[in-house]
RNA sequence: CGGGGUGUAGCGUAGCCCGGUAUCGCGCCACAUUUGGGAUGUGGAGGUCGUAGGUUCGAAUCCUGCCACCCCGACCA
C-alpha cells in the first residue's frame, strides 16, 4: 500500500478512484465496465443489505427471485420502458461454443436462440408476466416481493459503484388492488429508504417526486431520494415508482374485484444499488481515507498493541481481551491486530484508510497506568482514558460519531443549498458554489430541457411537503408556485 | 458512442522522437536491529514492455487492428 491520497481539493475524482482501491472496497474486473467488489467492500454492502432486508420483511414484503433472463418480445409489450432501456442491454444470441478447427473457441451459428434474450436491466417485464399467472381475484392481491439480484445496464462510462455496467441491487415489485394503495406502497418504501440512508448511512437525504423528464421509463410518477456530494454534484440514492396500470396492461394482468368486475392491477416498483456505496463513501470521506458510520462499518473498534517485546505484548493482549470481551457483550464488532510484521504507525493509517471508526492502542504506559489511547476517525482526534467503563464510553461515542457525522453532512447539505431567482445567479452558483439549487420553474419539460442542455444541471426533484411560494420560473418568467431542486447530477 | 490522453514488475515511473531485451522509487522475500503516527541496514526475488499482427538481421521504441483505463461530452441507478 503506498502512502498518501489525493486530496478532494485537488482532484475530486481521483481521490475517490484511489479511495476506492486503497480502502480495498473494489477493483476493475477484465471484463469491461464491471468491478470486482473486494471483501471489505463487500462486506460493508452485506451490512445495508441487512438492514435494508430487515426493513422490507417488517414491512410485509418477502423475498423471491425471477431470471436473469428476459425473452425480448416481453420488452416490447410496454412501450416507454423498451425506449428507456433498449440502448443499453446485453443481449444473449446463441447457446453454444464450438471448436473451429484452429484451437479456436467460436460461437456455433447453428445454436442461434429463436428467441434473443436480454440480460436484465430491471425485471418489471418478467416479473408482470410471471403475476399474470398469480393473480385471479382481490384476494390474491397485494403481491409484496422483493429481489436481491444483479442486473446489467451497458453504459458507455462507468466508475466504480456510482456506475457499473453490472451491479448489484435489491427491486421491489408490488401488485395492489387500488391506485391508492399502489401510492401508499410507493411512499411507504420511499419513507424506509430515506430512513436507511438517514438513521444508518449518515446520509441526509430530499424526499421528492422526479419531473416527467427525469421518470423511470414506465411510470406514472417517480420518488426519489436525492443526496450531496462532497463536491456539490448530487446523488440519486433510491427510487420508488408508482407504476400504475401500465405493466398489468401491457401483460394483460387483471383480477376481479369484490363487486365482481375484471379491473387491471396497480403496481409499484422501488430500488437501491450498490450506487450507495458510492454515496456512502462520497459523504464522509477525507484526504486520509474512508470515514464509515459506526452503524455499517464492518469493523467499529480496532485495537492495536504497541510493545516491546514478546513478554509486553502478552501483558497487553491480556489487557486488551478484557476490552473484547465487554465490547463483544455489547454486540460492539472489534478485531485487534497484534500482527508483529507492522508497527503501529503504518497500523493507524491503514484503518484511517478503512474508516474504522474508533481505534484504541494501547502501550506500556497504558499498561502501568490503567489507561488506553482512544481516537475517533471522523474528527481524527485522540485522548488517553482510563480503562474503567471502557465499553459503555466507545458504545455512547459511536453512537456520538454516528450522529456526528450525520450531523455534519447535514450541515454541509444547508451551507451548499441556495435559493436563487434569476437565471444568471443559477449559472453563476452552478459554477461557483456548486450544490442544490432551489429556485422557480415554470413546470415545462422545454424548459427543463433547456435549462440541462445549457447549464448541465436537472431537476432532482420537486420536493414532498415543499413550500408553496409564489414566484416566476428564472427562465421564461411564467408564474410558478413552488420551487424546486436543481443540481448537476451524478 | 464522439473528442482528447494513457498503458513498461503488485503500485508509481525513466527509456520511445533518434530500433540493439529495460531505469529508479515504493512494495515484496530473508536476516538483524526496531515498535507511543506510514522504521533502518544488508542481501535477494520479481518483466511475453496492455494485446494481436506487420516492417526489420533485430521492436518497449516504427506501422496497423483490438482491449482496458483516465478526462471532457451524450446516456444513465
Amino acid at each position: 500500500m503506498s502512502k498518501g491520497l489525493t486530496s478532494r481539493s485537488e482532484d475530486y475524482s481521483q481521490w475517490y478512484n484511489e479511495l476506492v482501491a486503497k480502502a480495498d472496497l473494489a477493483e476493475h474486473s477484465a471484463v469491461r465496465g464491471c468491478m470486482v467488489i473486494k471483501p471489505y467492500g463487500y462486506s460493508i454492502w452485506e451490512k445495508m443489505q441487512a438492514v435494508l432486508d430487515q426493513k422490507f420483511k417488517e414491512t410485509g414484503h418477502s423475498n423471491a427471485y425471477f431470471p436473469l433472463f428476459i425473452p425480448k418480445s416481453f420488452f416490447s409489450k410496454e412501450a416507454s420502458h423498451v425506449d428507456g432501456f433498449a440502448t443499453e442491454c446485453a443481449v444473449v444470441t446463441h447457446y453454444r461454443l464450438k471448436n473451429d478447427g484452429n484451437g479456436n473457441i467460436i460461437v456455433d451459428e447453428d445454436a442461434k436462440l429463436e428467441e434473443e434474450l436480454i440480460v436484465r436491466p430491471t425485471s418489471e417485464t418478467i416479473i408482470w408476466n410471471t403475476y399474470k399467472g398469480w393473480i385471479q381475484s382481490y384476494r390474491d392481491l397485494p403481491i409484496l416481493v422483493n429481489q436481491w439480484a444483479n442486473v446489467v445496464r451497458w453504459e458507455m462510462r462507468t466508475r466504480l459503484f456510482l456506475r457499473t455496467a453490472e451491479f448489484l441491487w435489491q427491486e421491489g415489485h408490488t401488485a395492489h388492488a387500488t391506485a391508492e394503495e399502489a401510492i401508499a406502497e410507493t411512499e411507504q418504501m420511499l419513507d424506509v429508504y430515506a430512513d436507511f440512508a438517514e438513521n444508518w448511512m449518515a446520509l441526509p437525504v430530499v424526499k421528492g417526486k422526479k419531473t416527467a423528464n427525469e421518470r423511470f421509463a414506465g411510470a406514472l410518477d417517480t420518488y426519489c431520494i436525492e443526496a450531496l456530494m462532497q463536491d456539490g454534484k448530487a446523488l440519486q440514492a433510491g427510487t420508488s415508482h408508482f407504476l400504475g396500470q401500465n405493466f398489468a396492461k401491457a401483460f394483460d394482468v387483471k383480477f376481479t374485484s369484490k363487486e365482481g368486475k375484471q379491473e387491471f392491477v396497480w403496481a409499484t416498483s422501488w430500488g437501491v444499488s450498490t450506487r450507495l456505496m458510492g454515496a456512502l463513501i462520497m459523504a464522509h470521506s477525507d484526504d486520509s481515507g474512508l470515514v464509515l458510520p459506526p452503524k455499517l462499518a464492518p469493523i467499529q473498534v480496532v485495537i492495536v498493541p504497541i510493545y516491546k517485546g514478546e513478554e509486553e505484548l502478552s501483558k497487553i493482549s491480556e489487557a486488551v481481551d478484557v476490552i473484547i470481551k465487554d465490547l463483544k457483550k455489547k454486540g460492539i464488532s472489534v478485531k485487534y491486530d497484534d500482527r508483529d510484521t507492522q508497527r503501529p504507525g503504518f497500523k493507524f493509517a491503514e484503518y484511517e484508510l478503512k474508516g474504522v471508526p474508533v481505534r484504541l492502542a494501547m502501550g506500556g504506559r497504558d499498561l502501568e497506568n490503567n489507561t488506553v489511547e482512544l481516537a475517533r476517525r471522523d474528527t481524527k482526534t485522540k485522548e488517553t482514558v482510563s480503562r474503567d467503563g471502557i465499553a459503555d464510553r466507545i458504545e455512547l461515542l459511536l453512537e456520538e460519531i454516528q450522529q456526528s457525522i450525520y450531523h455534519k453532512a447535514l450541515q454541509f447539505r444547508t451551507e451548499n443549498t441556495k435559493k436563487v431567482d434569476s437565471y444568471d445567479d443559477f449559472k453563476k452558483a452552478l459554477d461557483e458554489t456548486p450544490g442544490f439549487i432551489a429556485a422557480h420553474w415554470d413546470g415545462t419539460s422545454e424548459t427543463e430541457a433547456k435549462i440541462k442542455e445549457e447549464t448541465k444541471a436537472t431537476i432532482r426533484c420537486i420536493p414532498l411537503n415543499n413550500e408553496q411560494e409564489e414566484g416566476v420560473c428564472m427562465v421564461t418568467g411564467k408564474p410558478s408556485s413552488q420551487r424546486v431542486l436543481f443540481a448537476r447530477a451524478y
